[in-house]
DNA sequence: GCTTTATGTTTCGATTCGATACTTTATAAT
DNA sequence: ATTATAAAGTATCGAATCGAAACATAAAGC
């Protein structure tokens, strides 16, 4: 297959949640940054839910990110707490009201629909095919993956469950699935 | 295929775009959304460059649009002319300026390389795949899909060329691989 | 101890965005 | 024909975003 075809294609795709999100934002009477900050953070492990991986993950200046927050904050959406050992690191988590939020924004009909249409067509495999597209996608944008903590390279399974390569830390079967900072694809 | 695991996959492709799109958007500086209507002016036919299609494909309001086009044309990117016809109604075209800054911007890179990586795979017929799953979101964002004219439920085939079968226009080769806003899906 | 680096915050100005009201042109109704 | 209604754009205003730069604080290097 040409380049174009899958650079269209992708590219078409994410036009098209970009519409949809932006609906979705003002309906709800939020920016569409706030929305992926809020996405971000009900899928990022302990590792990532920082101002500086939201940075990255954004792609926006730290004040910006910064800025952000205090709204999302002033809303009762999420809430900080500093490192209990490195003093200048925030942590964020999402607050009940920023769960509810997200989940009420969320595409999910339109994904529900789409998946059903997909499910009447007999196509084998295709979500090895979409993983294989993704990955290489991710490879490609070297800086950070911002993958999947049990696709990483330092994803490891123990005797007594997962643990992480590179911290040596213990992982929940929950946070084996979340989106990691540290990712490395394999 | 779980409904999460399509939703995961294109959401993560969507914001790993998005993400590389800022980062070109502030080298170059401009605002996602002024590439973003380049990028569509670049790639609509002659019956999906208004103002108001844009204004639907963005999902944003005529006020928005107008004020960004207003921009856009003081940066001599785009611009604007009333139509022959229906004096209401304004088509846009791209200026060489928009055109060079379009071509600078694009995230070709990422997908060369994303490309690359995927053709040392040995998957076969992942576009149709693609395809699929592009054509089942298109559906089930029923309002309008914005498709490639020749995959349109209208696109015919005479003996002379190909035919808007609602418009009754004649189309060259290089309308029918552009986007429309009257797009229905088969 | 001093410098350098990293994480976040603050401030400021330019820009965006949505809401509303408005103009102009086309179409529909009577 | 004349009026009414709808559609395509524009203009204006205020709130909010965003990026740049300067700043503060904490950790790390030498």
């Amino acid at each position: 297959m040409e380049k174009v075809t899958v650079f269209d294609l992708i590219e078409r795709m994410s036009a098209l949640l970009r519409s949809e999100e932006r609906k979705k934002c003002t309906e709800f009477g939020l920016q569409s940054v706030h929305l992926q900050i809020l996405d971000y953070l009900s899928r990022c492990n302990k590792y990532s839910d920082t101002p500086a991986a939201l940075t990255n993950y954004l792609g926006m200046t730290r004040g910006t990110v910064s800025q952000t927050l205090l709204l999302l904050e002033k809303k009762a959406y999420v809430s900080k707490a500093t490192d209990s050992t490195d003093r200048r690191v925030v942590h964020l988590s999402l607050l009940p009201d920023g769960k509810a939020m997200l989940q009420q924004a969320r595409q999910t009909e339109l994904f529900d629909q789409a998946a059903d249409l997909l499910a009447r067509d007999k196509l084998s495999s295709y979500d090895e095919m979409l993983v294989s597209v993704l990955t290489a996608l991710q490879k490609s944008n070297k800086s950070q993956s911002f993958g999947i903590c049990k696709t990483c390279l330092y994803f490891t399974v123990s005797q007594d469950g997962y643990l992480c390569g590179l911290t040596r830390e213990a992982l929940t079967e929950d946070d084996s699935g979340k989106i990691c900072q540290e990712h490395r694809v394999l």
